[in-house]
DNA sequence: ATAACCATCAAACGTATGTTTTAAACATAC
DNA sequence: GTATGTTTAAAACATACGTTTGATGGTTAT
């Protein structure tokens, strides 16, 4: 062949495995015979397992961070100076997030899985790639995040902003199984756009409630 | 000795090593010299690795089950037939397991982050294991966050919940990591019990949203 | 005193891991 | 058609893991 599939095939047995089990649960031997590659290949073409991770990576973030700026991009043209509001920062995020082009239909989940794993996962030299690669979008989100939420202390918004993003990851990362049950449960069949959907006033209420820091009606 | 405290030590050293760095990424052989015991009585006491993770659990869940439950017995009494609200629940929640009895000041945060870690690695076992031993104040609490938010809808209070449930284990799971990076970023340090003071207001805000189901304002 | 029992220890076991090596097959350019 | 650089293949590498073994010492009960 021309030119070889054998690194895609690798990256997309990693980027599957890694989602359902970990990094450190999920072996070369493993991601290899799912790819129907060569054990040698993946240091081969990549050097390293550490180094896989960080391609694994690379593949979805470096495409979706370009998505994400042109987002801000227009979200900022049609708000004419004024800063956009929360909701549409929050909008515009998980729109960018489910519209980018994915290679199944578990593409979206694999995607949330894998950025609740980064944060999870004491991955040292993930950590350190993610934040020399993507400081710029993630720094872009965060200043709109501010502007949305002025009236919050910087300590507060960054803890609800964590909040928010531990909420996003672990929906998003299990949402198979927590559709799955629903769907047992009730037998309602739900999408993961309505997901993002029924996350993003939650997020938004939870990022702007009131927060006299609640003092228990214990005795 | 009278009794051998090589039991505990094993705990000791295995509890805080599991917070620090997860499951898999702890071997044997870290936690055996940092108790200063031999390898073998890890298997010696507790029979397998995995028996070790979930005798570490059992130490702390099944008091902290026990004080829930009773908490839970103090509020509805408190309430006299009402229903609790929301925040009450959320709160006997957070105080229990702030009020809960600590080997050491990190004793609090060391609890949430392998709470967080029980939710977040599959360890297959480790899930088996909490649902059969802890079913059943896991479902006392469903059942009070279903009284306090009687205006939802059986699948709106589903998702809420877990959008909930992500929130505080992603947090806590990774809450030392986040503490440092404020702490860096701001010279604001922060204890667990301000983190969870922080988490039920966002909380009781994201559970309570109006919600319809925002349009978003994109052409 | 002696037997039974329990906890500890150093050492080894078998297995699985990430990585490296060697040779063969391949596509491409001359 | 042969040479060249690249990719695959199979095997071996060294290392780390969880677990097991068999000997040893100490405590308790008979």
């Amino acid at each position: 062949m021309a030119q070889s599939d054998t690194v895609d095939r690798i990256l997309n047995a990693a980027e599957e495995l890694f989602a359902e089990r970990g990094f450190s649960e999920t072996s070369l031997r493993m991601i290899t015979s799912k790819a129907n590659v060569n054990l040698a290949a993946v240091n081969y073409h990549f050097g390293s397992k550490n180094a896989l991770i960080q391609a694994v990576f690379a593949r979805f973030l470096t495409p979706f961070s370009e998505t994400l700026d042109k987002a801000f991009d227009d979200l900022e043209r049609r708000c004419k100076g004024e800063p956009p509001t929360l909701q549409q920062t929050l909008w515009v995020l998980t729109e960018s997030a489910v519209r980018m082009p994915h290679r199944n239909e578990k593409g979206i989940s694999i995607f949330m899985r894998l950025l609740g794993l980064a944060y999870t996962q004491s991955q040292g030299h993930l950590r350190k790639f993610l934040e020399q690669e993507y400081s710029e979008p993630f720094g872009r989100l965060m200043r709109l995040l501010k502007a949305g939420t002025p009236q919050l202390s910087a300590v507060d918004r960054y803890w609800r902003i964590q909040f928010m993003l531990g909420a996003t990851a672990f929906t998003m990362s299990s949402s198979d199984a927590l559709r799955e049950i629903l769907e047992n449960k009730l037998g309602i069949d739900t999408t993961v756009q309505e997901i993002a959907a029924r996350l993003v006033p939650f997020l938004a209420a939870g990022l702007q409630a009131d927060d006299p820091i609640s003092v228990p009606k214990t005795a």
